[in-house]
DNA sequence: GAAAAAAAATGAACTAGTTTAAGACTTTTA
DNA sequence: TAAAAGTCTTAAACTAGTTCATTTTTTTTC
């Protein structure tokens, strides 16, 4: 997926590791999410809207993807009106975390929330590059190779 | 309310302006929002799981409010299913222009962040405290106060 | 309306994180 | 399998933001 693009579908991973970025003023990635197998990505916001995304999605492995619709996800509102419920109780769940998450993140060091990054997602960390880590972290490559040489370094 | 407390309300602010904070390992106060008229306060997580939360709110000016209760909140999705719908779509919403703030904000300075505050919530700059701004922005008072000063000057 | 308490300003010394540049190591491509 | 491209490491000089200490200003309280 590229900036400027209408998000046609919202993925399903099934297989494979991805990256979502932004692009900054300066032409600086920033990564605002990784998404393994059984995670959802994609662009909500521009799914929704059918205004152009502002994001890239790249694989940072050969991965296997399902994708809904628009009109199937209308669809299966439409017909099975039991998933407003569920699905305004995960949107709300995931509200509740995403705002948790980023109160937290704030008062940390980099190096914390690479510690944090870390023991959360075992399962990630040895799948992405450390500068890709970096641009999720919100710091330069060559502070995140300090920060690892130091911790493990302990 | 209090760190501990179970939430038994959230809030609707008719009139006022109120902070929601937390306090970090050294008590150090991070301010997740600031809530004025027309605003919906309170910490959902607490209010969905009765569990307690871990929020501090806190009135900065005389304020009015209402209150909707869980059972009460429960009931409106009972009797109107519509609501699911209605809050299923606006969860959503919220969940998109909350993700799309805090990726932004990650790769501001905060002289910027501090600008972007100020332009967007102008009914807001000026009936909180510096300190407090800091304490949002995540930034030390004192920084805060040189951050005005260089502002101010221009 | 004076005293006390809290907030804001200022400055000096410090630390976390950036920038730039160069070399070593790995992965991809032809 | 050699070349090219990308990633990682290291280091020195720098900048953004912190800490601590002191003074001034504003707000609250009695």
């Amino acid at each position: 997926m590229q900036a400027g693009d209408i998000t046609a579908y919202e993925y399903f991973i099934t297989k494979g590791c991805l990256k979502v970025y932004t692009l900054d003023d300066d032409g600086a990635p920033h990564i605002s999410m990784f998404a393994v197998e059984d995670y959802w990505t994609g662009d909500m916001a521009s799914f929704m809207t059918k205004e152009p995304t502002r994001y890239f999605i790249k694989a940072t492995e050969d991965s296997e993807l399902l994708g809904i619709s628009k009109a199937n996800y209308e669809l299966l509102f439409q017909e099975i009106p039991k998933f407003e419920r569920f699905y305004r109780i995960l949107y709300q769940k995931s509200l509740i975390s995403y705002i948790r998450r980023s109160n937290h993140g704030i008062s940390l060091t980099a190096e914390e929330r690479y510690i944090e990054f870390k023991t959360k997602y075992p399962n990630i960390v040895n799948r992405i590059t450390q500068k890709d880590l970096a641009g999720y972290i919100g710091i330069t490559p060559e502070f995140m190779s300090k920060i690892i040489t130091k911790v493990n370094r302990r």
